[in-house]
DNA sequence: ATGACCATCACATGATCATGTGAAGACGCA
DNA sequence: TGCGTCTTCACATGATCATGTGATGGTCAT
């Protein structure tokens, strides 16, 4: 069905929205004619695609946006049934903790859809080289995990201080008070006193927040 | 002592080997003519030039090689002193814990000396604009360790229902019970009672515990 | 050497969270 | 029809957390 001299590069998106469907046969146009792309409305769509796949798929593209944890779902599919395949997560949010649950699930590259077009391109290629394209709004995140103990002395903006960073990493690990004094080989009282400080200093007045607003800084990994 | 419609862009490399001095002045000239790069040839040297340093500088680039962890210490400096400034690792061996060491004290890129001068003044350019260039084969790593821990047990296992996941997202958030009950539209005795179950679910015992369970398994975003 | 942080502790109290027991109606599945 | 799960609620109690006031000694810069 195809010129065999110009082997198919065969790939597949699972999106819901037409509008993105359009947009994307579109850059893919940008990567040579003899990209085919296919669509799958619904994670139930791709899996049902994947179960009459035979030959391995070049390339996946899957939308981490609306569903559930579908997206998810195919993520972890796909890279199952085939895991040499490059996956792709093409998102319109940049969330934190969606990026690592599709990197854990097997995807290579992590992409915003507001990317300018020539940048999805880009991406595209690079991760078809074996790269690990990343919005560079998620790539700082993926720095600040990757280098989480120590840096102490990284309280850029937000003056907290090397004993309370060392507390709010406790505390986001899910230790106790009891058990974060232990660690830190203080009493109850301190760690009181050091959260009493840090709610202060970062203006909240539970422990979610302040890890939330800590991460935010980059003040714990 | 320059032309102030041209504003200085101010560089400093740390660096002992001089071919490499060489090699990156010829580098830099492809970033233009308005960037200044100055060299220091030891840890000490750059000390030095750090402690005498009033402005800011733009970038930084450091080489991990030989010496002990002399490089990482001025990785260190550079980020205390000024936070802002970029920093890159050159480095002529792809290891893992250097890298890894070099991230964790603050720098935002890692490119080997033996990639394309090309590809360097890419990776320069991409710091400078905020994004984390890596080399390739770091970048595997990267990924790896970012999502290895898990992977096999990715608990679709855990049967979280709809309104759990919500009270967890919201919980998430930051808010309290009393809020999370208003939000949702119900008691406080019911989000109490979901709470319950969540952490017999995911065998946990408080809620920081829970939150970072559900988010490993992509219960929540 | 006088502030201005930091780190450490003590004592105290009200708010919030964690956990137990029990129960009701709705839903789906066998 | 019954069994299990989900969702919702009530009442209750001990544990943990949040917050206040106050104190000691250290470091560091002015």
């Amino acid at each position: 069905m195809n010129n065999p001299n110009m082997p198919i590069q065969h790939a597949l998106m699972v999106e819901d929205e037409p509008y993105y469907q359009d947009y994307f046969l579109d850059v893919f146009s940008s990567l040579g004619p003899q990209w085919r792309l296919d669509f799958a409305n619904t994670g139930a769509a791709a899996d049902n695609y994947l179960r009459h796949c035979k030959t391995p798929l070049d390339l996946v593209l899957v939308d981490l946006g609306l569903p559930d944890t579908t997206g998810l779902e195919v993520i972890k599919r796909v890279y199952q049934q085939f895991s040499q395949t490059p996956i792709i997560v093409m998102t319109t949010f940049s969330s934190e903790e969606s990026f690592l649950s599709a990197i854990r699930a097997g995807a290579s590259g992590y992409l915003l859809k507001s990317e300018q077009a020539e940048t999805l391109v880009q991406g595209i290629q690079q991760v078809l080289q074996g790269h690990y394209p990343v919005s560079p709004s998620l790539a700082r995140y993926l720095f600040r995990m990757s280098g989480s103990p120590v840096l102490k002395e990284t309280n850029t903006a937000i003056s907290i201080s090397p004993r309370e960073a060392d507390l709010l990493c406790a505390l986001a690990k899910g230790l106790s008070y009891a058990q974060c004094a232990q660690a830190m080989g203080i009493s109850l009282n301190t760690v009181q006193s050091h959260i009493r400080n840090v709610y202060r200093k970062l203006n909240v007045s539970n422990q979610t927040q302040a890890i939330n607003k800590a991460r935010a800084s980059g003040v714990i990994a």
